[in-house]
DNA sequence: ATAGGGTTAG
């Protein structure tokens, strides 16, 4: 039969305690007696409240202390007594346990002194130093921490050198509370008192201020140490280096890191993980492997965090190609991915349009039970968007939409609507957007850039007029890209209906539309047209300046104009919106066609052949090797990428060039074969058969970027 | 388990 105290706490009336000798508790005693207030605080702390209240009226003499009495054999035992010295555990554990209660109940209570020393009475007068920092070290309440700390330094009267210890336990509530303007006030108590303080009094004091996102403070205080007669440590050093490291202040990160080395102060992973995350803030990646091998070299294991952050570093500088290697690295160390990994991974995969990699990671992260959110299912469709796979979209927004943790948004709609845009499925992207605008989400403009498309390509201009007309009614501004996807359109679309075409594009860019009409129109006048066209140029972002000038020179080629897409193509050059498209070298004359829409690049190869067969009649002499760079990409709305089409066309140009072996998105010739060819072209037949080449191809796809 | 320490994504 075990014996218990429920506490009865009030000072003024009685110290004593009373047993009960029921077995009404619900914990189970194993082989110690539990013989005092142990047994009341554990049933205590499973109701915080409950515990606060059961004080209070212990503290007013309970009445329901009695009543409960009457249901239990209890025996009254004064707490002074032999007999109740002997009730305070003596096992390690059993103590453990009761002091743990005891903290729990303290960071629950009312903070005031009288409420502290109520819960604390259980141990009565002879409470050892020992016990004192167990429990302060336990507290989370900053408001009663202190009382508590009154409360031990009433009854232990500590010298000032062991007082100091208390403080700071106590001082670890205010962390773990993010209280740091606390933290400071209790530092300046312990001043007033005459107590010391240490090093480990500035170390907690300076990660509360990191943790409170205040690095600032943290080198406030740092800085304050030495008029204190405090010197840093280990400690306080890898502190330091991460609070520096958190204020991209590189300087002072790498001295103090460097003051670590020098005194061999081991700084851990997490230290480490802080300085990688510092250079991949700044984008220095370089720098960021630099850390990551020295802490190696130190023989400091890379944790998760430690890969995690030097994906996020790769993933902000877009080096997607080396997140294979950082993963894989990760797996060889036997560190676990989590769901940052995997999140990290799947952002690089997706941005860089790794199809099967980002698909495999969000396959893993389903197969673990991860729960994807709207950002990663939205990243993940936004690449099937652009790489053009249909089928995984479909299915990825299905799991979406059952996955019951997360709801498709707008851009969730927005992707899908473009991946069935891109691909022809006229009525699929309607019913999208009826789905889009049932699920409470309007329109926006990318979804009507989107749809615009996607009646150009299926021929429906009366559509695409409608889609514009909508715009207006929804009151959004036509922007650029709005305006190159009409311009495209345009390209696909009959004289016939160009009038309706073109109404569209005056009313969304009124510039834009008088440059359109000289085109259409075909009206001379050179001046007029440059100059036109590049205040259109001159008036829009830079960004959208490329993706413009493509598409206008695709209209021009398709409205049979290669001397005005010459114009544009001079003008983007001079006003540097493409740059480098020649290149020469001793070895290799280039042309640069990577990011050009088909028309453009067109362009430029015919511009580029003039270039050659000029340098061939002034007697230049041609480099071993030529070659035209297409890349390998292939754009949204297009079904073919610029070298498939550039392959036909050098085919029908009888152009001696070939797709090189191993540098994929290249087409080369030799000097020999490119001066016979070009020699067998004659001067005569220059860029003026453009036109022919091609009309020929029945829609030039629209290069954005 | 009894005064020091946290870090990672958008």
């Amino acid at each position: 039969m075990a014996s218990c105290i429920c506490a009865s706490h009030s000072s003024l009336f009685h110290d004593r305690h009373y047993v009960s000798t029921s077995i009404s508790s619900s914990f189970s005693l194993r082989n110690f007696k539990f013989p005092n207030a142990a047994s009341s605080h554990k049933s205590l702390s499973l109701h915080s409240k409950a515990s606060q209240a059961l004080h209070q009226d212990a503290a007013s003499h309970d009445p329901d202390a009695n009543s409960l009495s009457l249901s239990k054999t209890r025996i009254w035992v004064n707490p002074n007594s032999p007999r109740a010295k002997h009730l305070q555990p003596k096992s390690p554990s059993a103590r453990y346990s009761y002091l743990a209660r005891l903290t729990e109940s303290l960071n629950s209570c009312t903070p005031s002194a009288q409420h502290v020393s109520t819960i604390l009475k259980g141990l009565r007068d002879n409470v050892s130093e020992r016990d004192a920092v167990f429990i302060l070290d336990k507290m989370t309440n900053p408001e009663t921490a202190p009382f508590v700390l009154g409360h031990f330094r009433d009854k232990i009267k500590p010298s000032t050198d062991k007082e100091v210890i208390l403080y700071n336990a106590t001082l670890k509530a205010f962390r773990k509370s993010r209280d740091f303007e606390g933290a400071e006030k209790l530092f300046d108590e312990m001043l007033q008192r005459g107590v010391k303080p240490d090093n480990i009094t500035f170390s907690t004091l300076i990660n509360s201020a990191r943790m409170c996102a205040l690095p600032d403070k943290a080198v406030e205080w740092f800085k304050k140490m030495p008029s204190f007669g405090c010197e840093p440590d280990a400690m306080t050093c890898s502190a330091m280096v991460s609070a520096y490291a958190q204020t991209n202040n590189v300087d002072m990160a790498l001295s103090l890191y460097g003051r670590a080395k020098a005194e061999k102060w081991s700084l851990d992973a997490s230290t480490f993980s802080t300085l990688i995350k510092m250079y991949g803030v700044l984008g220095n990646y370089v720098e960021c492997l630099r850390i990551f091998g020295e802490m190696k070299v130190l023989g400091v294991k890379p944790t998760v965090v430690t890969y995690n952050t030097l994906l996020g570093s790769l993933f902000r500088s877009k080096k997607s190609w080396q997140a294979k290697n950082v993963y894989k690295e990760m797996i060889s160390n036997g560190v676990s991915p989590d769901f940052i990994t995997y999140a990290t991974l799947l952002r690089i995969y997706a941005g860089a349009q790794y199809r099967e990699d980002a698909l495999s990671v969000y396959k893993e992260m389903k197969g673990n039970g991860m729960d994807m959110t709207v950002d990663l299912y939205n990243r993940l469709l936004d690449m099937c968007a652009d790489v053009g796979c249909i089928e995984e979209a479909v299915e990825i927004f299905e799991d979406m939409k059952s996955s019951g943790t997360c709801q498709p948004d707008s851009l969730t709609f927005s992707s899908l609507i473009t991946v069935y845009s891109c691909n022809g499925k006229v009525s699929e992207a309607e019913g999208m957007l009826n789905e889009m605008i049932q699920s409470g989400f309007q329109p926006t403009i990318y979804v009507l850039t989107s749809l615009v498309q996607c009646y150009g390509r299926a021929k429906q201009t009366d559509d695409v007029v409608k889609i514009f007309k909508q715009l207006l009614d929804l009151g959004i501004v036509p922007d650029v890209y709005f305006c190159c996807c009409l311009l495209n359109v345009m390209t696909q679309t009959p004289k016939e209906e160009f009038g309706k075409l073109t109404d569209c594009i005056e009313k969304a860019n009124t510039r834009l539309g008088s440059v359109v009409r000289y085109l259409v129109e075909g009206q001379e006048g050179d001046g007029d047209f440059r100059k036109e066209a590049s205040e259109l140029l001159n008036s829009i972002d830079f960004k959208v300046k490329k993706p413009l000038c493509n598409c206008l020179i695709d209209l021009c080629v398709s409205l049979n104009a290669p001397n005005r897409a010459r114009d544009v193509l001079d003008l983007g050059l001079m006003l540097e919106i493409y740059k480098n498209i020649q290149s020469r070298s001793e070895t290799q004359w280039s042309l640069h066609l990577k990011k050009l829409s088909v028309g453009a690049a067109i362009t430029a190869l015919h511009v580029w052949i003039n270039d050659l067969s000029k340098a061939l009649e002034s007697w230049e002499d041609l480099p071993p090797l030529l070659g035209v760079n297409t890349g390998q990409g292939k754009h949204k709305y297009s079904d073919k990428g610029l070298a498939s089409v550039f392959e036909s066309h050098l085919r029908e140009l009888n152009a001696p060039f070939h797709q090189a072996p191993d540098k994929a998105g290249w087409f080369l010739v030799t000097k020999e074969a490119a001066k016979s060819w070009l020699e067998s072209r004659g001067s005569a037949e220059t860029i003026d058969d453009l036109n022919s080449q091609v009309s020929g191809a029945s829609t030039v796809a629209l290069q954005y970027q």
